[in-house]
DNA sequence: GACACCTGGTTTCCAATGGAAACCTTGGGC
DNA sequence: GCCCAAGGTTTCCATTGGAAACCAGGTGTC
């Protein structure tokens, strides 16, 4: 069925890498990172209240693991007290315009989205 | 900065609702989901088989949830033992194109990434 | 009638993850 | 000596995830 120029990747596959990727990009931090990277660098801190509920913990364990992807990089600058500035690299880039996408969408359709689940709700309530 | 004719929904905003369905769509699960049902509608159990590692639990939480947010249809048919038919919903045919950009993405970037994995774990051990 | 089997789930149990808050480190300033 | 700031790490507890067992209800089989 799948006979056509596709790599050998199958995300539908437990064992497929792809989809150790999709696992990292369906984290929603990780996506919120992405995003907000696409404006230019940002230290640490900045990132963390921009982006509002974000935990250092989890922000730190989201940063390494896009690192480690190669998605963004991370540059410390010895000033007092050091900082640390993430940056997205080219890989990376390449992800945002999907990533905006993603967003994007959900901003567009969220009223569609709430009337959705208002219905749904309403109609378990009578039930 | 953002004063163009953007709707009022801001996803780095913990309280927005826009984040509750970014929350849906970075769900690995769900988007494999969304994703394998653009072949047409498919029944539990075949859903089930056609994206390994997903357990019942999940899969049925992860229905409910698309359900009610309007993305997907569950009908009931009445055949000897009942058999159920997830589809997309025309809501939800509006995402299925990111979607698969996304999943496209992932595909066409693993080299790199494993590249970018293995790098990164020569320069730690190293260290 | 007792038994096994099908689909489409729910329940149970345990391990892994997530988040809030406290703590740590390095280096000023006062 | 004391406090502060940036960038984390550690601790602790609640929530979530997954494997496997169980359930419902309807059919067929002996």
């Amino acid at each position: 069925m799948v006979t056509s120029t596709k790599p050998p990747y199958d995300v539908y596959d437990a064992n497929c890498p792809a989809r150790q990727v999709l696992d990292r990009l369906s984290d929603k931090w990780a996506l919120l990172v992405l995003d907000r990277l696409r404006g230019g660098p940002l230290r640490f801190n900045s990132l963390r209240r921009s982006i509002s509920g974000v935990s250092q913990k989890v922000l730190s364990q989201v940063l390494k693991r896009l690192e480690r992807d190669g998605l963004i990089s991370r540059q410390v600058f010895p000033t007092v007290p050091v900082s640390v500035e993430y940056a997205l690299t080219s890989l990376g880039g390449t992800l945002t315009a999907t990533v905006e996408l993603l967003t994007h969408w959900a901003e567009t359709n969220m009223a569609a989205i709430e009337a959705a689940q208002a219905r749904y709700d309403a109609s378990l309530a009578l039930a």
